[in-house]
DNA sequence: CTCCAACCTGGAGCGCGCTCCAGGTCAAGC
DNA sequence: GCTTGACCTGGAGCGCGCTCCAGGTTGGAG
C-alpha cells in the first residue's frame, strides 16, 4: 500500500525522476525514506504532496511559495492560519489569471472568426496587424 | 493619429521599452519607422501588432510561434490558410489550458474549504500532505 | 547655443524550473 | 556470484523571455 520505487513515484505523479530529486534537494519534499543502501522510497503521503505540488504548479505558483507552504505545514498546527491565507491569496491570483485567459481567448476567437469569413471575401478587407 | 515615441508606445502597449526593442530585434516587429536621427517611431499598426502579441503571449504562445505568424502575415495574402490554422491550433491548446486551470482551481478551492472547516475542528482531522 | 532627458546599439546577465551528465553504487533475477 | 538496469550524488548546462548595462547620440525646451 505504501513504499514506491522512484520510477514508480515518477510514473504515478507525472513528475520526472530528476524533478523528484530536485524537489527534495530544494526542500519541497523533506525526509524522503531510504533503503539501507540509500535509494529513495516514496510513501503515499509523499505522493499526496506531489499531487498538491502539481496543482499549485499548474496554477502558476512559484516554487519559493510552495516551499514556504511546505515548511509551514511541517512546523505544525499553529501555522494553519498562515497556510490558509497563503492558499487563499493564491486562489485569488488564479481567478484573475482565469479571467485574463478567458478575455484573451475571446480576442483570439474573434481574430479566427475574421479569418473564417475571408475565403469568400473581397480583397481590401485586410484590417492591419496581419489581418 | 499615428507616430508614437518609444516611451509612449511602451505606455500604450504595456510592454517595456526593452521588450519593444527586443521584439524588433528578433523580428516580431519589423520595419519600425525611424526619425532621421535613428529614433523609433511607432505607428498605430505597430500598436495593433503589439495588442495581438499581448493576446498570444498571455495565452502562452511561445515567441517562436509568434514570429512564424508575423512572418507569414508579412509574406502576404497567400499565407492566410496557414495563419488561420496556426491560430486555430493555438486556440485548441488554450482551451485545454483553461480546462486544466479550472480543474486545478477546483482542487485548490476544495483544499481551502478544508482549512475553513478547521477553526471549529477536532484535532485529529489532519489528512496528510500538509492538510 | 546649451542642456538634459530620452533615446540608441551590442552584448552580457538573470531568474526560473528544470534537465543532463559523469562516475559510481545497489539489488533483483539468473 | 554475476550481471544489468535502476538508482545515487554533485554540479554544470539549458531554454525562455526578457532586463540591464556602458558608452554614445538625439532633439525639444529655454
Amino acid at each position: 500500500m505504501s513504499g514506491y520505487a522512484p520510477s514508480e513515484a515518477a510514473r504515478r505523479s507525472g513528475f520526472s525522476l530528476d524533478t523528484l530529486r530536485y524537489y527534495e534537494k530544494i526542500g519541497l519534499l523533506a525526509d524522503v525514506d531510504r533503503t539501507p543502501g540509500g535509494q529513495r522510497v516514496f510513501t503515499d503521503d509523499d505522493l499526496g504532496w506531489l499531487v498538491l505540488f502539481r496543482c499549485l504548479r499548474d496554477t502558476g505558483m512559484p516554487i519559493a511559495q510552495m516551499r514556504r507552504y511546505a515548511q509551514l505545514a511541517r512546523e505544525g498546527e499553529h501555522t494553519v492560519d498562515e497556510r490558509r491565507e497563503l492558499l487563499g491569496h493564491h486562489a485569488a491570483r488564479v481567478e484573475e489569471q482565469m479571467r485574463l485567459l478567458q478575455r484573451q481567448y475571446d480576442h483570439l476567437r474573434e481574430k479566427i472568426r475574421f479569418y473564417e469569413r475571408l475565403p469568400a471575401a473581397d480583397p481590401g478587407l485586410e484590417a492591419g496587424h496581419g489581418t
